[in-house]
DNA sequence: ACATTGACTTGTT
DNA sequence: CAACAAGCCAATG
């Protein structure tokens, strides 16, 4: 019995390096309805140089997981999803619409209404309500 | 172990 | 605004 032929223990692929947990952890830190670049991400996953490594973590993001990807921007409030793939920025765009995240004329976030601050408590709604 | 690539950022031309 | 370069780290071949 304790044959030798006890099933290996399966090298699967695995678990995925820390550098990219602490990412998804991350990301999954950002509120609905506010977005957060690359750049955040990485200082609030612990690698403040590294948004790169962020953009690169997502991709390879293991579908199934609950990950709100789409709240991740660019450093200029635009979508880097989908370069060279037209039209591949919309489904982004559109969750993130359908959260309440409006786009300028140019197709780009004012980052100054919606990044997402940690320090900050988090309203209910980014612009101020007209009354 | 080496070279290449990448959902990026910032600064310079 | 577009094109380039440097920086920085992990995944891939």
């Amino acid at each position: 019995m304790t044959g030798p032929a006890r099933k290996a223990p399966r090298a699967r692929k695995p678990v995925l390096s820390k550098t990219y947990q602490r990412i998804y952890a991350a990301v999954r830190r950002i509120p609905r309805g506010r977005v957060a670049t690359y750049g955040d991400v990485a200082r609030l996953a612990g690698m403040p140089r590294q948004p790169r490594l962020v953009g690169y973590a997502l991709h390879a993001t293991p579908e199934g997981i609950r990950l709100p990807w789409h709240r991740v921007v660019n450093a200029q409030g635009r979508i880097s999803l989908g370069r060279g793939v037209a039209g591949g920025e919309l489904p982004q765009r559109f969750r993130l619409e359908r959260e309440g995240v409006e786009f300028g004329p140019n197709g780009r976030i004012p980052l100054d209404s919606y990044r997402w601050d940690p320090s900050k408590p988090v309203r209910r709604s980014a612009k101020p309500r007209r009354q």
